[in-house]
RNA sequence: GGGCGCGUAGCUCAGUUGGUCAGAGCACUACGUUGACAUCGUAGGGGUCACAAGUUCGAAUCUUGUCGCGCCCA
């Protein structure tokens, strides 16, 4: 045993055992152990362009509160971490801070500038992480832009090319205007507002009265192909079949009758344009309508429209071409208000309505989404919404609610998964167009042994540089961060692995840990990526954590000022602290910072160093005397040598804490485990074994039997206590586990090696002297009770002590069993009796079942 | 509009399958500090468990509805 300091020290404490468990490698992965020991953890890779976020570590510890359990429970954890650090955020980070346009600089050099930025704040992650005493791996680290990474993402690529899955095609799809890239529909966000709904009227061929639309988007009143009407609607019989005049552009387009017309809305008559909406795009398919482009890829009106030509014929051309030069090259808002102008001037708006309105717009840029019809890479999802239930079926979803948002978002899906952009920093598509005269667009794909490949730099087998058009395109973040299980196993499958025993070992994994605003993304990609390559799950468990919330239960938001630096957080309260709330929040939930909560957890940790420390001086004391020798609580009860019966009860109260507490963990019930162990040492062991235990520990020289005994149930309740909360708060746990065992030869080194956790088998007897030492606790409390109400000290003399009450088998039990411990507690120079209380002072246990009467001989007051 | 979660002491939250479940910590009040405790301990006050109806011998716990907050999906 070491000297016990009298003040625990968390900053030095942090920094020591920081560097003690990289230099000891306390985390790594045992490739020598079995494999059916094996817990492989898909750790999130963080955005690294991010704001360290109090958020992230309240996620991340919550993880590595279970992944500290399993290890200590005697699983080989396999804990990576990664990093997520290229696609668009990143592309914004460093634009900000080399003041640059990616667009505007060749695409080389703007990739080299983020490759120089990133490592900063990459550093960044690693030391708020290795601070908080993450046990990741941190020989495994990854990068979703390492050359390794991107060879595995090209490989996924590669698979689910031949395999059908992923193809390209020229289509609709949601776009960006400005980022000026295609979106994911996972990319889009709804914003309400208020929009104003125009009525506008549409002549009809051959005369009759005019069909007046409704619609929020005049704008695209040139891309307009027919004119669609419900089938119940009074004037479909006269109108169907007719064609209607696009006003200012005089285009004749078809009136179609479709159900999928609101019949309710507006006038119950609505354009169809390439593309307002995604109706629009199920019309243009179904009706086989013309493709009438107006809007370009920066969100502009396009200047030369070839209306007037056999393709797209006008009535009138000369006023269609007035038309289009007054909107050419104005954005979709400003449009908006100039075709007003021109409408409202020839008398052609009939009226405008408030209407209320739901705007898709891209989640990153804030801009309003349009429809535009470029080539895109997609990979696909709809035809497969059935089979991604039941993989998400297969998973253990914790809480079990949460596999509700990724059946509502299946549930939901519009568009197949579009996984290229129109940008530059990513994993480029391994693709070439062929250019060789015969074969003219073919699409050239790399083979395995080539990744990765850049086709802007990288040639085709065989292919001479002019013989082929390189993919300018790359892939999303997603695309790659949904295989970081297979990131981490290098290997997608079978067919594309560069270490398949890796992969056959460790996929599926474990658990994937993650936060709930990701479920649609990364939860639901990663899924879809494991069914069509392996067809099986990629984890067997997702464990979902929630937000933190602000002190008030508001979101943390840059705007609203209420942002919490988790740097401050950490060195104002101590890792240890910090760590501890977030022990206390259950998966799932929202939790918000609560500085209560924070302060319990700075005093947790000072209750259990000074916890630590009594026992230590006895056992320090015993251990100097000489044989000293714990070995477990079971054993040293069987042999004899813990025989008292408080003792008992104190080991018997332990195993059930540890009983409970495995059992929550093992659901992932971290916070429960937490709430029992703490109930365990706080009530249990200090308010009252500490204080009954102190008659037998202030021996001199060598203890006698009974104090050895105490002194073993000391050592065996400290150890234990500090195993149980090790997964809670690893420094000071790790800390007293140094000064309890020792250093050198025959430490067992840190508590947070694999089988640390207390064994079940070691532990007492649950029921030992449980109901006697249950009365024990309520007798004692009675009497406690009697001077406070008296209004006196807890060590005031106690002349006569009568316990009261129906149980007298467990009274007669307690008092000829464990009387002098009593007394001594309460400090009773006296032999307890049984009996009525009588005129005593007397108060009733809180479990009423006795009464304690105590004859008090308080001290004079001094004056 | 559909779905999910939440609504329990002033605050932050526990309350598995309905019967010591009305709790913990903080805050508050009183007293005390016996050799671990930048404190800690003992005791106390405080809640018709959002609201309403129902099922039941019995409901914070189950059912239905209402209200409020948050989120997810339309």
């Amino acid at each position: 045993m070491k000297p016990f300091p009298d003040k625990y020290d968390a900053k030095a404490s942090e920094e020591a055992l920081k560097s003690r468990w990289a230099s000891e490698k306390a985390f790594e992965w045992d490739p020598a152990a079995p494999a059916d020991s094996d817990y492989v953890i898909d750790t999130p890779p963080p955005t690294v362009s991010g704001a360290l976020h109090i958020g992230h570590v309240y996620s991340y510890t919550q993880a590595d509160i279970t992944a500290r359990y399993m290890r200590m429970s005697g699983r080989n954890v396999l804990y990576p971490i990664g990093w997520d650090d290229n696609g668009l955020p990143t592309e914004r980070l460093v634009e900000k801070v080399k003041k640059v346009r990616g667009g505007t600089m060749p695409r080389e050099e703007f990739v080299a500038l983020c490759r120089e930025v990133i490592p900063e704040y990459e550093q960044q992650f690693r030391d708020l992480f290795s601070r908080l005493a993450l046990s990741v791996d941190w020989s495994r680290q990854y990068q979703t832009i390492s050359d390794e990474s991107q060879s595995v993402s090209q490989m996924s690529f590669l698979d689910l090319y031949h395999k059908g899955l992923l193809e390209r095609r020229l289509e609709p799809s949601l776009w960006d205007p400005a980022d000026r890239t295609a979106l994911a529909q996972a990319e889009v966000e709804e914003i309400e507002r208020e929009g104003k709904l125009n009525e506008i009227p549409f002549q009809i061929e051959g005369g009759g009265e005019p069909a007046v639309i409704a619609t929020t988007r005049p704008e695209l009143l040139g891309g307009c192909g027919a004119l669609m009407i419900h089938p119940e609607h009074p004037r479909a019989k006269e109108l169907v079949g007719k064609r209607a005049i696009t006003p200012l552009y005089n285009v004749p387009v078809p009136i179609i009758a479709d159900e999928a017309v609101d019949p309710d809305k507006g006038t119950g008559l609505v354009m169809c344009c390439t593309f307002g909406d995604i109706q629009d795009i199920n019309w243009w398919r179904a009706h086989k309508l013309p493709l009438r482009i107006v809007i370009d890829r920066a969100g502009k009106m396009i200047e030369d429209l070839p209306i007037g030509t056999d393709d797209w014929p006008s009535l009138d051309g000369d006023e269609a071409k007035a038309t289009i030069a007054a909107l050419a090259g104005l954005k979709a808002e400003k449009a908006k208000a100039a075709i007003l102008d021109i409408l409202k001037e020839k008398g052609l708006l009939l009226a405008q309505h408030s209407t209320h309105q739901v705007v898709p717009v891209a989640e990153r840029s804030g801009a309003p989404l349009e429809i535009i019809v470029t080539p895109q890479w997609f990979i696909k999802t709809l035809d497969f919404k059935a089979q991604i239930l039941e993989k998400a079926n297969e998973i253990t979803w914790r809480p079990a609610y949460m596999k509700q948002r990724l059946e509502s978002w299946v549930a939901g899906l519009k568009w197949d998964w579009l996984i290229s952009r129109q940008r530059h920093f990513g994993v480029p598509i391994p693709v070439w167009y062929s250019k060789r005269p015969g074969e003219e667009g073919k699409l050239l794909l790399p083979s395995k042994d080539q990744l990765p490949v850049d086709p802007t730099k990288d040639l085709p087998k065989g292919y001479e540089a002019h013989e082929v058009e390189g993919e300018r395109d790359v892939m999303d973040t997603w695309a790659t961060s949904s295989v970081s299980p297979q990131l981490n196993t290098r290997s997608i499958n079978e067919d594309y692995a560069l270490d398949i025993e890796a992969h056959r070992r460790q996929f599926p994994m474990a658990l994937r840990p993650q936060a709930h605003e990701i479920i649609r993304t990364w939860a639901f990609y990663t899924i879809v990526k494991a069914l069509h390559h392996e067809n099986t799950v990629p984890w067997t468990n997702i464990a979902i954590s929630g937000w933190c919330l602000a002190g008030d239960g508001s979101k943390m938001s840059k705007s609203k000022g209420n942002v919490v630096d988790p740097l401050k957080l950490l060195d104002q309260y101590g890792v240890d602290a910090v760590r501890y709330w977030t022990g206390t929040s259950r998966l799932g939930q929202d939790t918000a910072l609560s500085e209560n909560t924070l302060k319990q957890g700075k005093r947790l940790v000072t209750k259990l160093w000074n916890a630590v420390k009594l026992a230590h001086m006895s056992l320090q004391r015993a251990a100097d005397a000489g044989g000293f020798d714990p070995s477990t609580p079971r054993a040293d009860i069987e042999r004899g040598a813990i025989f008292h019966p408080l003792d008992q009860w104190l080991l018997g109260r332990l195993a059930e804490t540890v009983k409970t507490a495995t059992d929550h963990f093992e659901n992932y019930e971290y916070a429960n485990a937490q709430r029992v162990i703490e109930d365990f040492f706080w009530r249990t062991y200090c308010d009252n074994y500490l204080e009954i235990v102190k008659r037998r520990t202030r021996f001199e020289g060598t203890p006698n039997a009974e104090e050895m005994s105490a002194c073993l149930t000391l050592r065996h309740a400290s150890d234990a206590l500090i195993r149980l909360y090790a997964p809670f708060t690893p420094y000071v746990t790790d800390a007293l586990f140094e000064i309890l065992h020792g250093e050198g030869e025959t430490s067992p080194g840190t508590v947070h090696a694999r089988g640390m956790w207390p064994k079940t088998a070691d532990q007492a007897e649950p029921g030992a002297f449980g109901e006697e030492g249950e009365a024990f606790v309520q007798i004692l409390a009675a009497a406690r009770k009697v001077k406070s109400e008296a209004q006196l000290s807890m060590k005031t003399p106690v002349t006569r002590f009568v316990i009261e009450g129906e149980a007298s088998d467990l009274i007669n039990a307690v008092i000829e069993q464990t009387g002098e411990d009593l007394a001594a507690v309460v400090n009773a120079s006296c032999a307890i009796e049984a009996g009525a209380v009588g005129d005593l002072s007397a108060a009733a246990s809180p479990d009423e079942r006795f009464k304690a009467g105590l004859k008090l001989e308080p001290e004079e007051k001094k004056a």
